[in-house]
RNA sequence: GCGGGUGUAGCUCAAUUGGUUAGAGCGCCAGUUUGUGGUACUGGAGGUCGUGGGUUCGAUUCCCAUCACUCGCCCCA
């Protein structure tokens, strides 16, 4: 019985699903082609090296979310659980460092052994855009842009907030993190347990906490702003004027944290409120230090990810393309078949969208065309093959009329499909 | 991984203090209609009541376990 069930967290992508999907893919690539990124795919598999040396030992995703699916002699192969690092080392396996910059576009499945709820899948899509060899604000401005543009393309510009926080340079960041953290130490007693974990693994991320007892810790503690060396606060501002000018609406949050270890800078998130507890629709920053943690050469990098599973869960039926609704073929019986056949291959071959029914009478014939959502059914009996000329019947008003093979494309184009 | 909720037909949901043959709407199939569909009417198929165990004369109902989904936490897209 179990064997019947798709494995826990993994989702079927019957069509309804699955044409959000690609609608949501479609639409990113297109944009991402318009601002120069070139679309690319790296393995679902890859060792376990190429994320544990750049997500961090002690990340979530690292010490207890990766599958892992073979083991052979010392190799520890992974299922991939995020896709920056993935590309960041086809960048260097491929030896691409010597010509930057380099934007890359990619989608695919990521895997995650997370206690699966909406909106958070163990198999999970993402679309992303990254932008390596560039290290000016201008980079990161347009990366957001590039998010945000796929946004509005899909309609959910207005359903999503993008916020926005630095995490300054290694050297302020280091700095800063000593300010919190010894701060939190003369409030370790009254912290969440959670947040007394996180002061030992990762104090910057007790900045997102959702316990009410931390936030008012935290409302007296430093700020990142003021560890901010010259160069830092620059970056950020010159990216915040960057935005303004293009009329990307953002708002800051000093308590935005990014839970990877390969982030420096700008970070960001389109949230929504509309998906509960898993509101981030898409996210990014600036990853600097990602290709030397994998022992490659100092080339900055700035990207983001988006899920598409979410993405698709806010977006409602009719705001998609409409079908196009099909043209019957209703051979009288089976007489006829082969010539229905004959005539659906010409009328594909022509562009058109054609479904040929199967068995039963004209009757039985039609009612499958009409659930089929036919828009026109093409009939042939003896009397249209006799004459070579088929009976066309507009489904929506019931009106037909008989006509001579060769007038059919005359026909479609006045019905307006061609 | 932690805590709460839910699980009855393909879908949305009923089933009285535990009681004999588990129902409805929608959908599906067929007929009324052997060269005309949609509407209408009539009929039909479809359930090991998530799974396994326990209590009981008897369990969809009570108890335990398990699986899945779901809400929140953790984490993240």
């Amino acid at each position: 019985m179990t064997t019947l069930q798709p494995v826990r967290g993994t989702h079927d992508l019957l069509p309804l699903e699955h044409r959000k999907h690609s609608y949501i893919i479609d639409a990113a690539r297109k944009v991402a082609a318009s601002y120069g990124f070139l679309e690319m795919a790296t393995p679902l598999l890859e060792f376990k090296e190429v994320f544990k040396r750049t997500l961090g030992d002690v990340s979530d995703i690292v010490t207890k979310e990766m599958y892992e699916i073979v083991k052979r002699g010392d190799e520890e192969i992974v299922l991939r659980p995020e896709g920056t690092a993935g590309i960041a080392r086809a960048v260097m396996s491929n030896g691409l460092t010597q010509s930057m910059p380099l934007k890359f576009f990619y989608e695919g499945p990521m895997f995650r052994y997370e206690r699966p709820q909406k909106g958070r899948l163990r198999q999970l899509h993402q679309i992303g855009a990254e932008l390596f060899g560039v290290s000016d604000s201008m980079g990161d401005v347009e990366v957001i842009a590039l998010a945000f543009d796929i946004l509005k393309v899909l309609g959910l510009s207005q359903h999503v907030t993008l916020e926005i926080n630095t995490l300054g340079d290694d050297e302020s960041r280091k700095l800063y993190r000593d300010h919190l953290v010894a701060y939190l130490k003369d409030h370790h007693a009254s912290l969440s347990p959670d947040s007394q974990q996180r002061l030992d693994r990762n104090p910057l991320r007790i900045l997102d906490t959702k316990d009410e007892g931390d936030k008012k810790i935290l409302n007296g503690a430093p700020l990142l702003t003021e560890s901010l060396n010259a160069f830092s606060q620059e970056m950020f501002l010159k990216i915040q004027e960057g935005l303004n000018a293009l009329k990307i609406p953002f708002q800051l949050n000093p308590h935005l944290v990014r839970g990877l270890d390969y982030y420096c800078h700008i970070a960001f998130e389109f949230t929504t409120t509309e998906l509960g507890s898993q509101g981030t629709v898409l996210a990014g920053g600036r990853y600097d230090g990602l290709m030397t943690t994998m022992g490659g050469p100092s080339i900055p990098g700035v990207g983001w990810a988006g899920g598409i599973d979410r993405l698709a869960l806010m977006l409602s039926e009719d705001a998609l393309p409409p079908f196009i609704r099909p043209i019957a073929i209703i051979p009288m019986d089976e007489a006829f078949d082969i010539k229905g056949l004959e005539l659906a291959q010409a009328l594909r071959g022509q562009g058109h969208v054609v479904e040929m029914t199967y068995g039963g009478n004209l009757g039985k014939r039609l009612k499958k065309a009409n659930k089929m959502n036919a828009h026109y059914a093409f009939i042939l009996g003896e009397a249209e093959v006799a004459s070579h000329t088929v009976t066309l019947k507009d489904l929506d008003t019931g009106e037909q009329t008989q006509l001579p093979r060769e007038q059919i494309g005359e026909w479609l184009k006045d019905k307006g499909i061609s």
